[in-house]
RNA sequence: GGUGCCGUAGCUCAGAUGGUAGAGCAAUGGACUGAAAAUCCAUGUGUCGGCAGUUCGAUUCUUCCCGGCACCA
């Protein structure tokens, strides 16, 4: 008799209320908890990404918190990797259900549909080019991704540097247009996926997102950000919460308006989230 | 009670000697194939406090009313 394998993936918008809700339903289930956030991830940052506190932790098993250090690249495809791994892995080890949560909206899609095999950046070839960048601007870089790869520069917005030049990278590490990697094939896997959507009103959720980083504040995020200074250029400390602080120990601005940033940087980030997910129609909805 | 000032977008305010209005902040919609808490694109949402008068036309001028502030009693 073939043994049922489901993973829940629990997700919804920043400070909704995920962390109470996974571990329940994990508790209820007999699941650890899968954590899937792009920040989380990393060690030492804790109190600006709203990592689950001790008592939370220890009431379940948690995957994938604080595990890798600052300084370490880590993309959405080594999560598609490790995170099925440990997937599969759970599963042959008699588990039927699994909870995953977490708000990284690309991460998650990367689980449930996987990424093509696409020829990986170059952090030299990377650098270069956004030194050309800096210095002419997207435009020269889009011409040239377009004499390469013409399908990919009218798909892709020829605005976004970060797209231009993974897209450029991507022909000129491989010698082939970055296009011919792209299948578009979701990826089979070997268990179900049902997806809860955790939401809550604007207004309701606005204020939890002002009052939680009033919280942090009070919990020490400062000399959390300030031990974390000499990682300022790193990939993680690229988020909300640490760059604003980090120019506020620069005095560029006063910690009120830090605080101000912060606070609407995360709003608009929950708003980027339930963009990305409107157009799920997979996910079950739920307002708390 | 009297006098003066103010009432315009969610907030702070600008403006037109009469032709239905615009800045900042906030907000909203969208994109997304290895940085994704990243990156990028687009958008003004308004009975101009209310009733009436003058006028071809009033948010603008006038009367009155309502609300707020200040000062004088």
């Amino acid at each position: 008799m073939p043994m049922s394998r489901r993973l829940l993936i629990i997700l919804g918008p920043t400070a909704v209320g995920k962390t109470d809700y996974s571990i329940s339903k994990a508790l209820e289930l007999g699941s650890p908890v899968i954590s899937c956030d792009s920040r989380q991830l990393f060690m030492n940052m804790s109190i600006g990404t709203a990592v689950p506190d001790a008592s939370q932790l220890s009431a379940v098993k948690h995957y994938f918190i604080q595990t890798i250090p600052v300084d370490q690249a880590y993309t959405a495809g080594d999560y598609e990797r490790d995170a099925i791994a440990l997937v599969e892995k759970l599963f042959d080890e008699g588990h039927e259900t699994l909870v995953m949560t977490g708000g990284s909206m690309f991460y998650i899609d990367a689980v449930c549909n996987g990424l093509d095999d696409l020829p990986d950046g170059d952090p030299v070839l990377r650098a270069e080019l956004w030194a050309r960048a800096a210095e002419g601007g997207v435009a020269p870089l889009a011409e040239e991704l377009k004499s390469l790869d013409p399908l990919t520069y009218s798909q892709i917005d020829t605005q976004n540097t970060q797209r231009v030049i993974r897209a450029l990278e991507g022909c000129l590490v491989s010698g082939k247009p970055f296009s011919a990697f792209k299948t578009g094939a979701r990826r089979q896997r070997s268990f179900e996926i049902e997806k809860i959507g955790l939401n809550r009103s604007r207004e309701e959720l606005y204020e939890r997102i002002d009052g939680r980083v009033l919280n942090m504040l009070d919990a020490g995020l400062v000399e959390e950000v300030r031990s974390l200074l000499p990682y300022r250029g790193c990939q993680a400390l690229q988020t909300v919460g640490y760059r604003e602080i980090f120019d506020y120990l620069d005095e560029k601005y006063p910690l009120e308006e830090a605080v101000r940033l912060i606070q609407r940087n995360t709003r608009h980030y929950a708003k980027r989230q339930l963009t990305w997910w409107r157009r799920d129609p997979s996910i079950k909805w739920l307002d708390l």
